[in-house]
DNA sequence: CATGAATGAGCATTCATTCAT
DNA sequence: CATGAATGAATGCTCATTCAT
């Protein structure tokens, strides 16, 4: 009784999209097996290859398409302003925000990382680096306005990130605090680290 | 075939202990196959079996190693001292220090948690968990005696611990920094955002 | 690789099924493997997987389909008289053409009752129990009526069977005697140690 | 402190024996590994060979004795008479009580001849046939002498035989009947389907 | 657009066996 | 007389992938 016209395809890939998400984040791409995840998706194995030519490339596909989208988001929401303090806050904003609401890609990408083979592994690592020169150019700049005080841009940018990136590890929504209250918390633990050290002692 | 001259139980089992860290902490536990590793080591990998009753035997293994080794070199170092100021730095700089000298153990240990079944994870998790506590014990005598601001104590250890488990994505011996000074950086990071909050503002 | 052309599932089972016989009645279940079992019937061993679960699970069905088959043939031709003496000849021709006509599954059955899971070992037993019962039923109505001898019925109804169930350790096809001399000769055999004996003694 | 004198070699080698035997018995010879039965015996698996050259030559051992022990046994009970009746009935106490006294031994005698190589199996299936051949000579004189009358000397001695050894299929010891019982009712069985036929029809 | 049938390579694990000690 | 350490071959099974239908 020939195809719904629109047809099934863009939401049949996109089914599979989000479930291999979901069972790649839980246990690992290599213990992400087809056939777990076709059987999510209900459809036979043999369909997946429809929509990625392999698993590799499946892979590939969902960690460029979430870094592309971190960037782009983070494009979108950048502050106006040039201060390097209120775009720092922003920053903090954004991606404590952005990892509450996407576990499992954020989850995927740190974790798969050494999944990829050579080639994608190098696109992936360059679209991450430039997410890092994000905050590292804040910081640059901020550190030049006198307005932060750290030892060393390269290292902070980094320790920033991973602190907050961390709360991957424990956050679940309906937990005790408020997600407003964690991005909060978040802001004031990257600024004391950054904005005030000079006051104190050095 | 059969024994080879002057082999020895425990110098093998140190070595397939050695290999299986280094290559689970590049490829994976999944990725990781009895024939890399008995390859790497020079037996056959009917001979690991000597040793693990199972690839996930030695997992677990490994991993309860580690944690219980990691534990058992706090309380080695630990500072005399009560003073929950001094703690932290003591905390900081074994912390740091430790995932400078042992990167496969501790990424292995983060890592494949998820590799675990049920019982050894929820085994692996308690020690993880006693490790956390250390730092948020620190973080809480602190907060109490007026000597640390922090906004909500189980969030900043999560945070505190993320930021310096972070280390070893980036860091390689022979870097531009040396340890000394990694420490020292990371030390501050941790001060700051600790122990001056107060003072600026909230 | 991939779908070979023509193929066909129900086809394939079959071979598969008939192969197994031979070869488990040939060299029993566990020197039996599933690489020699998918080389006699001309596929990769992978492929016997898309029918059966697993080899322990072909065995049981290959021994459940084995006893119904069995069960069933037997309702099919049972005399319809309720005459015992009628019934045992007919139970005899039965029993000794079907275990020449299907030596393999007959003897299969038979000896790899201890290779069967304690579960599938139940039911086996259960339904060679409920053959047992035709000839045990028909030894005890023989003797209410007085037309039979026995000094203990369920001692002669296990006897019986195994003198007849014996001729699979000799029969061949195209041996010296004619089938229906066979069945003669066992027919002889089962009623006079059944139907004469208080004409002599006791 | 040195060995004791008459040493444990022999009576080692007897707890293998035994051990052996009953694991064969019960999982079939593929299934018994060598794990099990050193296990068993409290040693481990390298000793096994210092009384086996290999497992294949423990089974052969092991049924070879077997047989050997059988015809022996024969040898030392049967009747001075050299009438058949009085043989016959000797043959048929001595098939049965020797069935239920070893019960292993017969069984694995009996289910094992095809996990023997050739040349072993010649060799057992020939021990076989002597035995075989004690009743099919009784047979033969009482036929001749007009005392038995049987349609087929060779398939009545493998039915006689095949219904006697079937014993070990449903005996158990301390079941319902004695061993004198289950004696008498055999002897009985084995006679009525022997002597008495020409008394009746044919 | 999707499936049913199959492949070929590979995996963890087990086994009988060997031999230095 | 016996063991501890190891081997090499094999086993049941799984996996990503292919392709005729």
């Amino acid at each position: 009784m020939a195809r719904t016209v629109g047809s099934n395809g863009a939401r049949t890939e996109e089914a599979i999209r989000k479930a291999a998400t979901r069972l790649i984040a839980r246990h690992g791409y290599e213990a992400t097996t087809l056939r777990m995840l076709s059987q999510a998706v209900g459809i036979q194995s043999a369909a997946v290859y429809r929509y990625f030519a392999s698993k590799q490339d499946m892979l590939r596909d969902l960690m460029v398409q979430h870094m592309s989208h971190l960037l782009k988001s983070w494009e979108k929401v950048r502050p106006a302003s040039s201060d390097p303090l209120q775009q720092l806050v922003g920053f903090v904003h954004f991606h404590v925000e952005y990892h509450m609401d996407r576990p499992d890609e954020v989850f995927l990408s740190y974790m798969e990382l050494r999944s990829l083979e050579p080639e994608s592994y190098r696109v992936i690592v360059d679209l991450r680096r430039r997410y890092e020169l994000i905050l590292r150019d804040i910081l640059d700049r901020g550190v030049k306005a006198g307005q932060f005080h750290v030892a060393d841009v390269k290292v902070a940018t980094m320790a920033i990130i991973a602190m907050m990136t961390g709360i991957n590890v424990w956050y679940r929504a309906r937990g005790r605090l408020s997600r407003r209250r964690i991005v909060e918390i978040y802001t004031r633990l990257v600024l004391d680290s950054v904005v005030s050290a000079g006051q104190r002692m050095n």
